[in-house]
DNA sequence: TAGAAAGTGGGAAAAAGTGGGGAAAAATGG
DNA sequence: CCATTTTTCCCCACTTTTTCCCACTTTCTA
């Protein structure tokens, strides 16, 4: 499981250089091979190889014929991009993917289990005080497997 | 499968410049021979030769009596354009279908598994975004199949 | 505080992308 | 059916991007 934010700069290139505590374990599970892809929050998801491939597999047999269904595939599978840990543990983020999320220079990753989350490291602070704020009013309404949640 | 977004140009004569890193595989599929047609969404499909064969097949099955499936069929099928990679791993593509993509210089390649997807790239970004608000909205009603999914 | 490890930046060779000239082929029109 | 115009195709040359590698700086550790 990855767990916990870390600040990262991307350089001129768009070079992430992966923490350094998530490495071998990367190694380990994909030999340096992640893919990369969007969120419908304007950040990006970086998965091993094996976790996406299965995250494919789910993705493409969803119902052709839903609008919803549909449209998660074209950005999710339309993004994708492999990317390989260079000799010093970063990797190239395409051109495309760093203007979808808007990265500068100052990023932040975000340990999510299976995966991270990137984001655009002052766009995130904004939006974590807004879901803050928002987690205020939104205590009726719940789906059940959050009613019976215990934290 | 094919994956990724990639921005790509067409010069004056209207040659798309296939990314290198989709070429190998093409030439092994099918030998540089795509098929370019049209899709619902106003921009184009290109496919390896095989697996345009065999939609097409399954196309022509459908029940003519059917105006959805006539139309499909008509469109699909009446704009189906063979395509041969250059030496230089670029096709020309046939004015007709530019215009229906409304392509100028900048457009964007989409890998979608066993075919692309390419758009004229502002209209891309604006469905894009579009996508992705009408996402927010959506979150109720939701297919079962979708609802319970974990990415 | 010295040494090692990690982080960062950037140069240079190689590869890919781009543009366009001109020959060949096809389409058009008389 | 031939001549003229347009389009297509092949090739060469230039530009940009990518990739690989080296070196310097900073941080951590003993």
């Amino acid at each position: 499981m990855f767990r916990g934010a870390t600040k990262v700069t991307l350089d001129t290139k768009g070079r992430l250089s992966i923490p350094t505590r998530y490495r071998e374990r990367i190694q380990d599970r994909c030999n340096g091979q992640l893919v990369v892809t969007v969120d419908q929050d304007y950040c990006l998801l970086l998965y091993p190889m094996p976790d996406w491939e299965e995250i494919e597999r789910k993705l493409v047999q969803l119902p052709s014929l839903n609008r919803t269904a549909r449209r998660l595939l074209r950005l999710m599978v339309g993004y994708a991009s492999e990317l390989d840990m260079d000799g010093h543990g970063r990797v190239l983020l395409p051109r495309e993917l760093r203007e979808f999320a808007a990265l500068e220079r100052h990023a932040i990753l975000i340990g999510q289990g299976n995966k991270f989350e990137l984001w655009d490291e002052s766009r995130w602070n904004e939006r974590r005080d807004q879901w803050l704020k928002d987690a205020e009013s939104d205590d009726e309404g719940l789906p059940h497997e959050l009613e019976s949640l215990s934290l």
